[in-house]
DNA sequence: GACAAGCATGAATACTGGTTCATGTTCGCG
DNA sequence: CGCGAACATGAACCAGTATTCATGCTTGTC
């Protein structure tokens, strides 16, 4: 029971073990990008270790390797969805100095985004199920974008001033509304259309 | 494999075994509530059959008798989801001439309902993996009202010409979004409020 | 008051699937 | 080389749980 001093209770709180060679590297990328594909198509509780480890290409041991649970993949995958759409949002809004065509551009870039990634919006709506906290983080996160843009926009004037955090989620809610009739509902209406109206209905109802 | 002609493969697909009594009635109510609330608070997959039982103070057995599978209580109880909101809109939004007015009573009525029934919200979010019909065809209802309403407002001139459809998406994503903010995120505004503030933006955002 | 259909029981079954482990294999470095 | 740390294997373990079943109880009816 002798251990060194000057150490606390737990190694360190680290996600997983995190490889420390390429070869390691890529085995657990090869595991994630399974894991993707498989709950994504299957949904968490349907996909099986053994279907992840075995469309990753590795025997079912190594999956614990680089992960302690199943549900810490799922988690990681959470966390990855939310910082590339965060990327692709940002990357498409750069530099476009109009407010309201950066919400334009936003919203565009959000639905091809979906529409690109079907299986990470289910992910995501899944996690509100096995791991709330990781939901709640995508969509505060991505809420908090919102509300800051609009916060600034009110203080150039362009907006109405009601409460940008309520705002924030009505205008999330379109967003992700369109974007879910076009993932899980099938529509094959043009992204463009769907662009055109949700931002006249916003811009008329935003506006000051 | 003789059997009386002029019948179908399918013995009439009846959902689960019909009760013939009151006393069975009375069972088969009270395993459907228990799962309500075992379902809702731990979701599908926690959810045992044993827990649903005994919180229900029957056997394990008993379950079988009215319910051929767990995902039959689970189907049903969207099913019966949806026709309570549903009841609750138009019960709320009856008698109400002017609609925009209408419009407002039935978001505050579908905000109460959320904050009431917070089980219920997750019940039908978990559809989408459980029972992806029953998921959709909750929704498609849900919007269909929307749009009716929409496209006799349009044709009064009292909506902008936008497409219905699209529209009808759009604004159910503002009081979707604003219900999970309250019963996910346990918001504390109070729904007075987000009813002004959505109404705000919806009545700006459609009229002509 | 006995018969049968409906209802109820809960132990046994059957099986899935997450996790562990004892045993290799790879590979960079001295 | 050859040693050790990192990585890989896949068979076995085991806990949980949906479903079945043989048996027993209730209740209304003739």
């Amino acid at each position: 029971m002798n251990r060194p001093a000057g150490n606390g209770d737990e190694p360190r709180k680290v996600i997983g073990n995190q490889p420390k060679t390429a070869r390691g590297e890529a085995t657990r990328k090869a595991i994630i990008d399974a894991a993707e594909r498989v709950i994504g198509s299957k949904g968490y509780y349907d996909a099986s270790i053994g279907h992840i480890t075995s469309e990753a290409g590795v025997a079912q041991g190594t999956f614990y390797i680089y992960f302690k649970t199943k549900e810490e993949v799922f988690s990681e995958l959470v966390l990855e969805m939310g910082r590339m759409l965060r990327f692709t949002l940002s990357e498409a809004t750069q530099g476009i100095e109009d407010r309201l065509e950066a919400e334009k551009a936003g919203l565009r870039a959000f639905l091809k985004f979906v529409k690109d990634h079907p299986d990470l919006y289910r992910i995501v709506q899944e996690a509100l199920f096995v791991d709330p906290e990781a939901y709640r983080a995508y969509y505060r996160s991505f809420v908090d974008g919102y509300r800051v843009g609009l916060v600034a926009a009110q203080e150039a004037g362009q907006v109405v001033e009601e409460d940008a955090e309520i705002l924030a989620w009505a205008l999330m809610g379109i967003s992700r509304s369109l974007g879910e009739r076009l993932v899980i509902f099938g529509t094959e209406t043009p992204i463009e259309e769907l662009v055109t109206t949700a931002y006249n209905l916003i811009a008329n109802g935003i506006k000051p």
